[in-house]
DNA sequence: AAAACTCTAAATGTTGACATTTTAACGAAA
DNA sequence: TTTCGTTAAAATGTCAACATTTAGAGTTTT
């Protein structure tokens, strides 16, 4: 752990040094600069980052509410260790939470926010053709799903989702390469939904959405085995 | 708001000064001691409560994390209001969560666990037959539910539904008298989600706690209406 | 009377020092 | 060698003062 100032979000100027301490370091525990089960010394990282403790200790404060590290009063903080048994458990989680999400968004959802959807989708299409790949890219699938959830206009699921569950899936595929999405299943899915969204079929909606995480879930199980 | 000292948990001797302040402010935020949508000022209350305004800090981060208070930066934090579209946005994600949770209950659940749930229901059918009740007392309620989502063996699907959404429902109930758990119903949907548990039926279990808790939404759907 | 400006008071953000607890190294005893 | 106890260093918890920003009272201007 040396210089994750660098490694931050380009432009990373909250309004306050607490708020960009939150930013800074959760970016660094979830690419792993900051290594699952470390102990996030406040002494160290306040002389490291240049800044006192008290912005330092609100900072873990709220990354505990994200769910990224544990706090042990008297012992310090530690950043959360992803096992098999928690990543599976986030995927029931998410299967719960979004497929309520997307029975709502189907309801609820305006014919511009679909249209950015289908964009989302044509641009993922558009991208694995000319890049040879097998995957979906990362962020354009979490672009996808947030703006599914956010169709919800649900706050209470938009923040359980993107605010609690997101960030450590985000450091699960970030550090583990095969936990990335496949193409093949994944781009003809995300139509169905979307399909499923324009129908303003919230049955359909939840049950594809269903399928979808699960497979997510099981292609993981699998993979997980052999590791 | 002069002497939330009183009303809080009757032992409150944690470890740590901002974790007792936590749960301080928690069950005074629930009461309404200190009302919705009143603004939080770290200079009288740390006065009041005679602390410092660092351990005050940090207890607001944290009620932050558990949803029951608002901060916006250079402003202030506020306590949550609790409004219509919010209490049925609760009871939504509710459905999803706990729905699931009861599934994976099913499933995972020891039979001394199942033991415990129906000790707390014959309870609960003993207090309404001498108590003249009409309703199902909340904090065996509150009981019933939160032994069941442990059932699901579960971390995520637990800190979200305990730590995060039952908070605002507890706050909501407490300061409504009219969302209180009815008893006719809501005691037979108890035996039937034990029953369905106990036959180690997910389906079962999960259709039957989506019931229990749309007709609770719906009560208190109906009751909004006229307030 | 309404709008805009100034300035003061109060609030939040930040810091560095002090207090208390924990940890681990060291040495003594079984 | 292992276990227990002591002690010093390091870490977390807490506090009070300082810095900066915001909000509002009062005044001026249109």
């Amino acid at each position: 752990m040396s210089e994750f100032a660098t490694l931050s979000s380009v432009t990373n100027s909250s309004s306050t040094l607490s708020a960009e301490l939150t930013s800074t370091l959760r970016d660094a525990i979830i690419t792993g600069e900051i290594a699952q089960g470390a102990k996030l010394s406040e002494a160290k990282m306040a002389k490291e980052l240049d800044v006192s403790r008290g912005p330092l200790r609100e900072a873990i404060r709220r990354l505990e509410g994200m769910n990224l590290i544990q706090h042990i009063p008297q012992q310090g903080a530690r950043v959360v260790v992803i096992n098999r048994e928690l990543i599976l458990q986030l995927y029931d989680t998410r299967e719960a939470l979004e497929s309520k999400a997307v029975a709502l968004a189907a309801e609820k959802m305006s014919s511009q926010e679909i249209d950015e959807l289908h964009r989302e989708i044509d641009a993922q299409s558009k991208q694995m053709r000319e890049n040879s790949g097998a995957f979906v890219p990362a962020e354009s699938d979490y672009r996808f799903h947030e703006m599914v959830v956010r169709g919800s206009k649900n706050k209470v699921i938009e923040r359980a989702l993107i605010h609690e569950l997101y960030n450590l899936i985000k450091m699960f595929r970030y550090q583990n390469e095969f936990a990335n999405t496949s193409s093949t299943n994944s781009l003809v899915e995300h139509r169905q939904i979307v399909y499923a969204i324009e129908q303003r079929d919230p049955v359909l909606a939840e049950v594809t959405m269903k399928r979808h995480i699960v497979h997510a879930r099981e292609r993981i199980e699998r993979r997980m085995l052999v590791k």
